[in-house]
This record gives structure tokens, sequence and C-alpha cells, in this order.
RNA sequence: GGCCCGUUGGUCAAGUGGUUAAGACACCGCCCUUUCACGGCGGUAACAUGGGUUCAAAUCCCGUACGGGUCACCA
């Protein structure tokens, strides 16, 4: 039985707690892995500390070591900082209210819980659970016979080394209140609540104690969590009545869905952060989605950087009902964000992506990027736009018949054999001289550019629809390339 | 099952007693055009449901349905 330590101790600690401003904090458990529900949740609440000015805290929830994973607490700092969420006090820059790893902690939980007991908020269950019992439910927690005992007789049992539970003691009449910000005032029958464990068989506590505890030393103002933590709120409530502490304001995110039924889950294969970032979405876009899921500004503007959420993010806005993720949307906010790069910021993330599929380095991959930003929306779509590069793929004569550019097999015979010495004669191979080439073709025969672009582009590329026209692909294949395709395909179409 | 919460087009959503019920994604059509894309213009599509309250209800109240959460010595 852990020693009840004197007032002095305890008034210690309340010194420690900053008072000043706002002051949130993530906690996540180390899995491996960043879900989107968790990453909206830690940017909600960056949000909320960055828009006050205030103060964010890394705070580390281990405390279910049969879940430790190797390398998970990594993965959090690593996801955090790429997102852009930096936190002011954590456990590697570690801060005034320390240790900010859970089971560093472990010592503290079990005087709180003492006095809490000492104050008859709380009393030793020694109770032997049974399966039955769980099992039956004619069990009630009101019930039980230890909540009755005398104080001095379960002191004399724990201290004789029977083993027990540490149980909060809630009222049975009347109902308690408490105010969430999003959902507002909900209140229920203390009589519907049942005596909780605190502190569990094994000395450790429970997830719900522990997060009281924490979040009260951390002089955490505002509580950001997901809203399956609404029901059992307000014995947090009661917890923080006991112990004569302000209770910080509440804010329960409801979950992101995979669809009407489920929340996103990996388990069912739902994508997770670095997923996303694997499947070729850029972390940016990313954020600016998952922000608007459940959080609407208001007006009509869509796309923030970090930066303007910063400045605009109300949690008035937060959606009450769950959002159901939409990777289709997410597809459209990065392309919006690709779009918006500069050329050089694009080049260069896409390069490994080109140099998937165009080995040849004398493709220049900063022109290929070029004719790809206005038409990527995910960056691993890159390397099947770009096959026809490397090798001249295997197509059919019939890609040369098409009617919105007016051309057949015949108009295209006629008008390679036509560009082709225009093309061997050109002083020069830039997107003017080719373009040139093909309008002034066009002039002389009276028609439409589209009529000889068309068969010059399906000669250089072999496929229908490419990234950029028959010029841009002709000047990045280079005119030895560019005429061998040509004759190719004038071989082809004379027999 | 008890308790708590939610419900505006397929999806994200604005809306807080009087609106032709915004906007975005997706979808469809047209225009632009060197294919595709980008861009421009337009279109289909919604207040879960039944009762109230009110001159007036997507907005307030009650019921119902549906969905979610929670009822652990798990977090």
């Amino acid at each position: 039985m852990p020693e009840r330590p004197s007032q002095e101790w305890f008034d210690e600690m309340e010194k420690r707690i900053p008072k000043d401003g706002v002051r949130t904090r993530f906690a996540p458990s180390p899995t491996g892995y960043m879900h989107v529900g968790n990453l909206r949740t830690a940017l909600y609440t960056w949000l909320i500390a960055r828009h006050a000015d205030g103060t964010f805290i890394l705070r580390i929830e281990d405390t279910d070591q049969g879940r430790l994973v190797e390398g998970a607490v990594d993965v959090i700092y690593k996801t955090m900082k790429e997102c852009g969420l930096d936190h002011d006090e954590g456990p590697d820059v570690g801060g005034p209210v320390g240790p900010y790893i859970q089971t560093e902690r472990r010592p503290l939980y079990g005087k709180y819980a003492e006095l809490l007991v000492s104050r008859g908020h709380a009393y030793r269950c020694f109770c032997e659970k049974t399966e039955s019992e769980e099992d039956s439910g004619d069990f009630s927690r009101g019930d039980d016979p230890c909540r009755s005992l005398d104080p001095q007789e379960a002191d004399r049992r724990a201290e004789a080394g029977e083993p027990y539970v540490i149980r909060q003691r809630i009222p049975h009449e009347g109902e308690t209140v408490f105010h969430d910000e999003i959902f507002g005032d909900i209140r229920v029958e203390n009589s519907s609540l049942d005596d909780q464990v605190l502190m569990k068989r094994d000395g450790l506590p429970t997830y719900n104690f522990a997060n009281v505890i924490d979040d009260h030393l951390m002089g955490i103002t505002h509580v950001v969590r997901g809203s399956e933590y609404l029901s059992s709120a307000p014995k947090y409530n009661l917890l923080y009545e006991g112990f004569g502490w302000k209770v910080p304001k509440y804010v329960h995110c409801s979950p992101v869905m995979r669809d009407q039924h489920s929340k996103m889950s990996k388990r069912r294969g739902d994508p997770s952060y670095e997923d996303l970032i694997a499947q070729g979405y850029l972390t940016e876009a990313v954020i600016n989605y998952v922000a608007l899921l459940g959080w609407s500004p208001g007006g009509e503007q869509e796309i923030f950087s970090l930066n303007e959420l910063k400045e605009i993010f109300e949690v008035s806005g937060i959606s009450r009902s769950p959002a159901i993720f939409d990777i289709e949307k997410l597809r459209y906010f990065n392309a919006a964000y690709i779009r918006a790069m500069a050329p050089e910021a694009f080049a260069r993330v896409a390069e490994p992506y080109i140099r998937q599929a165009v080995k040849n380095e004398a493709y220049d991959a900063a022109a290929i990027a070029a004719l790809l930003q206005q038409r990527t929306e995910v960056l691993t779509d890159i390397p099947e736009k770009l096959d026809f590069f490397d090798v001249l793929p295997e197509y059919d004569v019939e890609l040369f018949v098409h009617k919105k550019s007016k051309s057949d097999l015949e108009s295209s015979r006629l008008i390679l054999s036509e560009i082709l010495p225009s093309f061997e004669s050109l002083p020069e191979w830039t997107d003017e001289t080719i373009l040139t080439a093909m309008t002034e073709l066009a002039e002389r025969r009276g028609e439409k550019n589209a009529r000889v672009m068309w068969p010059v582009r399906i000669a250089a590329a072999g496929k229908a629809v490419t990234p950029g026209g028959a010029v841009e692909i002709c000047r990045i294949l280079g005119r030895e390339e560019t005429l061998r395709r040509l004759r190719l395909a004038l071989d082809k179409l004379n027999g």
C-alpha cells in the first residue's frame, strides 16, 4: 500500500502547474503508425493551442505494455514533425511538468488515489472478479459490499497483503452535468454511472484515472479526444470535484468513418497517414483535407495552409456527427496542391516516380515533370503515364483514326510522310521549330493543326492518351528518336 | 437492453424562425484545345419520419425510425 504523502507534497505538485494561457496535449499510444483519426485529433489539438498562442504538449501513453511496438515513438515524432505540428513540451524536449511518458509517471497515480480514498471519494474493493458476475450482469456495482466497508478495516486488510483495487465512489443520488465545447451540456443520472476502477490490482492506474491526473498536473486547459469518451466524461467531472480541481474544457471529436457503419481502421485496410504518403499524397494536402473532415470554417474557401488554419480555427466549427473519409476528395486536394507547387519543387518530388518508368537519362526528368504537373493527382500515378518513353509500345494502326481531328489512316500516312523531311531539315530541335514545322504543314494543306498533330503524337508515343502533346513529346524524345518512330509508323501505315 | 450522442444531395458541408436551402468533391453536358488534363460555363441531386408550437420551421418541443458510442482490473 503506497504511503499517503503529506499535504506539502501535494501543494508542491500544484505549484509546478503552469497557470497561464491555453495548454493542450496530444497523447497517443505508440502503435507504430498514425491513424487518420489520430492525425486529425492531433491537428485540432495543435490548432487550439496555436490559435490561442498557447502551449502544445506531447505525452506518450505507453501503459499498455502488451501492445508496445518497437520504434513506434519515433514514428510519432517523425509524423508530427513532417506535418508541422511542433510541440513545446514533451519527452524529447522536456518541460516544467514532466516526465511526459506515462510509464515514468507511475509513482504518482497511487498517491492521488490514496488522497481520494482518504477523502472518501474512493474506496478499496477486495472483490474477486468472476466470469459469471460479469456475464450475468445481475451484479450491480452500486451494491458492491466493499463500498460500505469501514475504511480502517479496509486499510488493515490491505496492509495485511490482501489484493484490492481502488474504485471511485459515485453518489447514488442526483445527477451530474458536464459541458462539452462541441456537444454542449450533457446531464446524466448518477445512478447510471458505476464505481469505475481507478487503480488496478497490479497497482497501475486505469486509463481514465491516469488521464485525469496527468491532464491536471500538466495544466491542460482543453482536453481534446475522441467522442468514445463522451460517456465517461461525467465520471471525470466527479473525479475533478473530488480533488477540488478545476475541470478543463472538453472537446470531444466525432470519429472519422470508413463508411456509414465503422470507423477507419488499419485492420480493415484503411490507409494510415504513412500509407497515404506512400500512395503519393502530399503531407500538406492530407493535413488540409483532414482539417476539413469534421470541421468547417464557414466560408467558401477550402484550400488552407497550416498557418491559415492556425489563424481561423475555431472549436465552434467542429461537427457533432461523424464524417466519412472520401479518398476522391483527398485526390482533388492533392491535385490542387501539386498544381500550386513551384515547377522546380514539383520536379523534385516527381523525379523518383518519373525515373521508375523512364530509365533513359537522355530524357530530361524536369522537362517531363513540367508536362505532368497539371495532370497528376497522386504521385504514384506518374510511372504508368510515361511508359512510352523508354520503349515505343506495340500499337494498333487504328489509333491513327481519330474523328475529332479528322484523322484517318490515309491522312496520317500523308502527313507523316510530309512532316518527316521538314523535321529532318530543322536547324534546331525546340518547341518553336517543331511547332512551326507542323503548323506550316497544316497551313499548306489548308487543314486544322489537329489533323497534323494527331498522327505525329500517335507515332511518337504509340498511345492514345499522353501527358503533353505532339510538340512536347517530340522535343523530349529528341530528333533521332522521333524520326525513328515516325518512320516506323509510316512503315506500319504503308503495309 | 439501459444511458449518452447524432441525422441537410452519393460524400464533405453552410445554415441558428421568413433563403430560389450556399459552396466543394464525384457524376453528366457544353466551350477552350495539340490527345488527356487544366481552365470556363451549365446540369442532375438534400433538410430521416410523424406530430406539435408559430402568421411562418431544415432551424424550437415531443414521439418514431435509422446510425454511432458506452456500459472492462483495454486504452
